[in-house]
DNA sequence: AGTTTTTCTGTCGTTACCTCA
DNA sequence: GGTGAGGTAACGACAGAAAAA
């Protein structure tokens, strides 16, 4: 709540109030989007960089303070020179999550508002998400691709077994039949390793913890165990 | 102690600016 | 010089948790 107040000096479309901020924003919104602008005031510009200065007050104000408001109201985009990034990532890696201190320490060092930390940590862990879905998303291709093929040559290893069996029934009458081809019960969370793992770590929107926990990671224990056959055994009668 | 309201902070989806090929 | 793609800062909407009333 203090830590908050910090904030509130620096940006409007921070302040207090839920209703406050709700009707805040809806203007900001307004003045900002091209479609919804257009839907309910057809008659402001269409784009940002048009907007004027005075509405550009009335859509945040904080632009005005660091000088990223363009004389015409227009916000230049602020590219993050390599230091800053750099003192970010650091920051980062450490902690994926700010609190309220450690955001204003660290935009305190870099000379940038509070609320730019705060973005820049939502964009980045939106990013590192995005590519740890991807990595996922891999994954599980490629595991796709093995049982797959794995199903090809078990379905193989059958055919082969119906074929001696017409060929040379006695031959075949001395090796028991398969019984089953049992997947591991893993699956059933059976597995004593990877037992827990994939339903307990099938999220991967961790807030409190601040890790991202891979979801292919868990998928990956689980697959390793169930995937594969136990045995094509021949069975002793 | 339980309920409602307020505040804070997270994700998600999107926009727009900027750079580069 | 114009253009499209990709990266990313910034934003609004919304949800959920915690604190306050």
């Amino acid at each position: 709540m203090m830590e908050r107040a910090e904030d509130l000096g620096l940006s409007l479309s921070l302040s207090s109030s839920l209703a406050a901020p709700r009707t805040h924003h809806v203007s900001a919104m307004l003045l900002r989007s091209p479609e919804k602008r257009f839907l309910e005031m057809p008659l402001l510009p269409a784009k940002r960089s048009e907007v004027t200065a005075e509405e550009g007050l009335l859509r945040g104000g904080s632009d005005e303070e660091d000088g990223s408001c363009g004389i015409d109201g227009s916000r230049k985009k602020l590219r993050l020179s390599k230091d800053q990034s750099a003192v970010l990532e650091d920051s980062f890696r450490e902690h994926p999550t700010l609190n309220p201190r450690q955001k204003a320490a660290l935009a305190q060092q870099l000379g940038l508002r509070p609320r730019q930390v705060e973005v820049w940590f939502q964009n980045r862990r939106a990013r590192t998400k995005l590519k740890q879905t991807e990595v996922d998303c891999e994954f599980l291709k490629r595991c796709c691709e093995t049982l797959t093929e794995e199903n090809r040559r078990l379905q193989k290893e059958v055919q082969e077994l119906r074929a001696l069996k017409l060929v040379s029934p006695h031959l075949y009458m001395h090796m028991s039949p398969p019984t089953t081809l049992t997947m591991c019960p893993s699956c059933e969370r059976v597995s004593s390793s990877g037992a827990n793992s994939t339903g307990a770590a099938a999220s991967s929107d961790r807030r409190a913890g601040g890790a991202i926990i891979s979801t292919a990671a868990a998928a990956a224990e689980g697959a390793a165990i169930c995937h594969r056959p136990i045995a094509v055994r021949p069975q002793q009668s």
